[in-house]
DNA sequence: CTTTTTCATACCGAATAAGTATTAATAGAT
DNA sequence: ATCTATTAATACTTATTCGGTATGAAAAAG
């Protein structure tokens, strides 16, 4: 089928005049006519009945208009989607997020969801270790992990960052306020994650307790944070964890804000190059990340 | 969007090769090429990721290629539908016939309905007068009408002759095998039908009373033939009329085939122009009317 | 009978598409 | 590291298509 002959057509058969709807399509008559003839040769049929003076539409012809307008409005419809996809206005955007860091990342989702509410959005939850092979390989386009992190080819951008906090147990007495503190420590139960995990944030908290001259006495190791939690409120041992794993627990514990040490959790989100997803873009500018982001 | 660009893309989609897309599609490389382009440059947008040894689909692409494999599908699944409609093998015959005559028509029918089931038909009941005027308007394709008729414009067959029959009640006691046995119902009384209803029937049967020197005394007149029936049934009259009105009728009466009267009922089909509306001129082969068709 | 309306045809120039030859860039091989 | 092969883009030419102007034919309207 030529270029807009099915146009032409729909268009004539609303007119049913050749010099109207020539006019509407800004073309002249003659032009026209020898697009209809060329339809209806392609077609092998008479599209309309011309007696000279009226011009009705054959059978064939009323099919085709009803069907040639659904096609075009179809077109047209599918156009401005493909517009759309490229704008980010429509598509999905896959974040994989630490089980943490949901509750902090809610504000910027739910405004990015009202602006832009053609965007599926998917969330899972992955470890870190997990999460940057999602993105590497494309099948996240962006992810909320627990940093430091070393990375190569990926864009980087810190989210977050909050101090750590050392929980204990309910019936625990002392106070840690500084951090010659961390001395009444020494004899308690030390419960941790595994180090391939996440090496940067478990390398970060290796270093606290090497600044405070303090060697944790490792029993238990388990994967999530929550979990830890509920190891130190049954009296198992102490843990220092980023701030945010205490979000949304209820748990019968003391906690010690340890913002007397410079070091702080980081959440960073790492993402891929912009080009593969145009939602990542918009989701970006929801967080309020400038497109010059570091490489590593 | 151009002529074939859309084609062209969806089929590159599928190879994610422009050397080979561009031998699948019967063109050489370059202005396949520059069609991609003008379509990405059309929808403001890359369609394909290429990196000098693979091209990919961006999500914009690979959003046009889904719509666009269905919009091409339904563009040509329109044109063969179209094609069926120009040889008749799809849409509406509307048909009209005076009650009746349905029982001679049915085997035809059941063999056209077979035959082009995609075909809808539409049959209704009319007086040959209303038949007229719809086939006349376009809004019936062929009518099956008592005759003779005097109908310009009009395709004519004479599609089925039949005798007429005398129906008399039950206790009539004579026998009526010749004209002259006419005479000995002088004295009974006639029941018709309005002139206008049917001219060319009503003019018939007073040709045959004519004939037979017999004046009827009408004295009832009802508007449809087993109307007729049921009067002479109840012993209100006699009456003449076409073999085929007794069809399928149950009715305790007597009844004289005319058939040594030269004088037939004959129902003719009536339509329009051929070119209205393709399937007519499959319903007529079905019927065995040849298109050279007597015109009044 | 003339005029007007309306679609079709003839012809021309402009725009567009396809072909050929070549270039640029990269991956893989030597 | 250099060379070769592969693949898409570019430059340029030719062929096709498309739209415009002028005109013709047929029938309705005055």
């Amino acid at each position: 089928m030529k270029k807009n002959n099915l146009y032409y057509f729909c268009v004539l058969a609303d007119e049913l005049h050749f010099g109207n709807a020539a006019k509407k399509l800004h073309i002249t008559q003659p032009p026209l006519s020898r697009a209809i003839q060329q339809l209806e040769e392609e077609l092998e049929c008479l599209l309309l009945k011309r007696d000279q003076r009226n011009v009705t539409l054959t059978p064939a012809g009323e099919y085709l208009k009803q069907r040639g307008d659904v096609l075009l409005a179809n077109l047209s419809e599918m156009k401005s989607e493909v517009k759309k996809i490229v704008h980010g206005q429509k598509g999905e955007l896959h974040i994989t997020l630490v089980g943490s860091i949901i509750q902090r990342l809610m504000p910027y989702l739910k405004r990015f969801i009202r602006k832009y509410p053609s965007v599926k959005i998917k969330i899972s939850q992955y470890t870190t270790r997990e999460q940057i092979q999602l993105i590497k390989s494309g099948d996240a386009d962006i992810g909320f992990l627990r940093g430091p992190i070393f990375a190569r080819g990926l864009n980087l951008y810190d989210f977050y960052k909050e101090p750590f906090v050392l929980v204990t147990p309910r019936h625990f007495k002392g106070t840690v306020s500084k951090i010659e503190d961390f001395q009444q420590l020494s004899n308690m139960s030390y419960i941790s994650f595994p180090r391939y995990l996440a090496r940067g944030l478990h390398d970060q908290i290796t270093r606290i307790c090497n600044m405070a001259a303090y060697y944790p006495h490792v029993i238990h190791e388990v994967h999530q944070l929550d979990l830890i939690v509920r190891m130190v409120e049954c009296g198992l041992g102490i843990s220092i964890i980023p701030q945010c794993g205490l979000d949304g627990l209820l748990a019968d514990i003391r906690t010690f804000k340890l913002d007397f040490i410079s070091q702080q959790s980081v959440i960073s989100c790492y993402f891929n190059d912009l080009k593969d997803n145009p939602v990542l873009g918009n989701f970006l500018k929801e967080l309020n990340i400038s497109k010059e982001v570091h490489k590593k």
